[in-house]
DNA sequence: AGCGGAAAGTTGCATAAGCAACACATTGGG
DNA sequence: CCCAATGTGTTGCTTATGCAACTTTCCGCT
């Protein structure tokens, strides 16, 4: 419907993830209405839905946007799972849930629903791609979905787990604790 | 033309303005192209056209807003030319001089002719303002123009003096002697 | 002088944004 | 219960912006 490289477009969709992530430093997701979302990114009702089908596709796209953010080059280029890999997947992971549920008032349930299924889906499809690159691992091809899906869930279920423990900022064990758990799974080599 | 309330009207400008300023500390005025501007303003070169003639008619407007903001409530609704109102005339004056000139590298004489030009004729403006509003003065309504004219430049002057002359930041003392010269020639009784 | 490139402006057309009005759903008092 | 207020989503039309192509002007260089 509207040109993706568009400057007005671009400029346009910056305006309203801007403005939605001020409010919800502000308000909680349920109770920002679509005209605090317009009139703070100074742009017209009716453009807002121009962009968005609803606040419900701006909060998917404003999670995926700031956790591509944090996937670093070193992860994105990676050929090989491996150790340090995984570590980086660890931290950048749960550092991502606390301040998500930090900077926003999760008030709701079913918003940390749709947050939480986000993550788990970039961190699910982020693992496929490194294993796909990787075309010489001892996991069979037509298995790689399945596996990232598992390696990606008990990640994000570890790091969720471990900030709802209360276990706060303790990443070094943590990582020692979900490592050999992801590489054993993976039946990858450790490196000694 | 264009209708100055549209929001993107207003964005548009203020991307314009912001942009150029930013440049402005980088390269000096002759050295900036629309190319420049529009690039930095994320906004067409075509769009530029739209709203300035020239980049001559930017700077115009850009020192005009950056005099406005510096004029305060008690000047803007002053409605007899005070010692108090003098002084801060005078200090106003010499502060937005005195940044300009830091800001922006006034490296072309014709550039800081058109600058000074625009400040003096502003500072005129805003006197003859306080003067036709305190209606009953000892200056004929006629002269009111002339002797605006000759208040603002001789203000002016002073404060460009200053600069030049190397006083800088010894605003005290330039007060002092340009105070006095201003309320004697209006005529208007001193505050015992 | 004359050439060539960069910047200045201009123009016609495509598209995004603004706006006002509309129908509909939700909700919170009286 | 009702109705008034508020929010949602849509639509038709207007206006501003983007873009590409163009001419003109300016300026350095040989």
């Amino acid at each position: 419907m509207v040109n993706q490289q568009d400057p007005r477009v671009l400029r346009t969709r910056q305006f309203i993830k801007e403005a939605f992530r001020e409010l919800l430093q502000k308000k909680d997701f349920d109770s920002i209405t679509i005209n605090d979302i317009a009139q703070r990114a100074t742009i017209n009702r009716a453009t807002f839905y121009a962009h968005y089908e609803d606040k419900y596709a701006l909060l998917d796209e404003f999670t995926e946007q700031a956790f591509r953010e944090r996937i670093s080059d070193q992860v994105l280029n990676a050929r090989e799972f491996t150790e340090e890999i995984c570590d980086e997947l660890i931290v950048m992971t749960y550092n991502y849930i606390v301040d998500f549920y930090r900077i926003c008032r999760m008030d709701s349930k079913p918003i940390a629903t749709l947050v939480d299924e986000k993550i788990k889906k970039m961190l699910q499809q982020t693992i496929e791609n490194i294993l796909l690159k990787g075309n010489i691992h001892p996991v069979e091809d037509r298995y790689t979905k399945i596996i990232s899906a598992m390696t990606g869930s008990a990640i994000y279920g570890a790091a969720h787990s471990w900030l709802t423990v209360g276990e706060k900022d303790q990443t070094d064990l943590l990582v020692e604790i979900v490592r050999p758990y992801v590489m054993n799974g993976l039946g990858l080599p450790k490196v000694p």
